[in-house]
DNA sequence: CGATCCACTATGGGATTTCATGGTATATCG
DNA sequence: CGATATACCATGAAATCCCATAGTGGATCG
């Protein structure tokens, strides 16, 4: 199973249609539903968009099965989660449509930021993930992990990953 | 197999009919009855319903499924649920029709909520549901769960299930 | 080694289908 | 019968398909 790599922004068209980078695709080629389940995730400063394919959350929801007893987690992952959540199918190139509501929450307009994180990733608006990756390297001092050229200017996908 | 997704309003007309989201329908579609199961369900404050398809009540009655909510005195509450149960077929255009002391008893008169809840779902009268996901944010205030922590989430052992 | 070709990705717009919804007619049942 | 449930059809809005364009990079070939 592959994992999401990479930071890529793509365009947003007046439709809300926007194309899932073509890597993110493939690392979800094997799946049987093909498209991706993104939902809401927030920090203290920003909204954006988690993502992931949907064999994810069939494992999640088989292991919330056995949680014992009933609990707040465990509604909370419902309605944030679940409830929150938008199955969306490709279309025939690869793109998928955000819903407007999804859209609204994190501001994105015309632009949309995905960035890869291994087993999962996320959807930014291209200026509030800038924002967030200043936080980062803040709150970071001293080491950071080697991940370092993705923060800094949105390029185009990468290179060499086909 | 499919998950119950995303959260819908819709318009339930003088009939007491409702359309089921096309998406839920979709989760179901492999199932031997075409239509849904829905039986009460409360909150402190709110009465609500519980949805699900046929298979699942058929799992619960095996006793291979755990019905979160009502997790304990599982035998005594299976009676309820199945005694308190409808079992609503779609007609040609994918609606249901909502029994009346349901909807009495829920409040729901000209719009439902349906929340997927992955293996199951919930129809609420809008304004109670906004109420609810209003408390539970109370519960859980600041930041929601992040995809990457619910990877972590316990596992079953592994059924072979794909 | 350099120029050309090709495959694939991203994008745009129009046409077609699906979905949610409303209404009317027919069947059912006490 | 009177009331209620089911089948049938109609409609607008929205989602999806389908085609067409373009830019990129890699590969091919002279």
């Amino acid at each position: 199973m592959g994992l999401f790599l990479s930071t890529t922004i793509n365009k947003v068209d007046s439709k809300g249609r926007v194309s899932v980078p073509a890597n993110f695709r493939a690392a979800l080629k094997q799946e049987e539903f093909q498209g991706v389940i993104l939902f809401p995730g927030n920090t203290d400063q920003h909204e954006f968009l988690e993502g992931c394919g949907m064999e994810f959350l069939e494992r999640l929801s088989a292991g919330l099965e056995t949680l014992p007893t009933f609990s707040e987690e465990q509604e909370t992952i419902n309605h944030f989660v679940f409830a929150a959540a938008a199955q969306l199918p490709y279309d025939q190139t690869g793109r998928i449509m955000l819903p407007r509501e999804m859209m609204d929450a994190t501001g994105i307009t015309t632009q949309a930021t995905f960035v890869g994180l291994g087993k999962t990733f996320q959807v930014w608006e291209p200026e509030a993930y800038k924002q967030h990756v200043a936080q980062l390297r803040q709150r970071s001092p001293g080491r950071r992990p080697s991940a370092p050229a993705l923060a800094d200017v949105p390029r185009p996908p990468p290179r060499g990953s086909s």
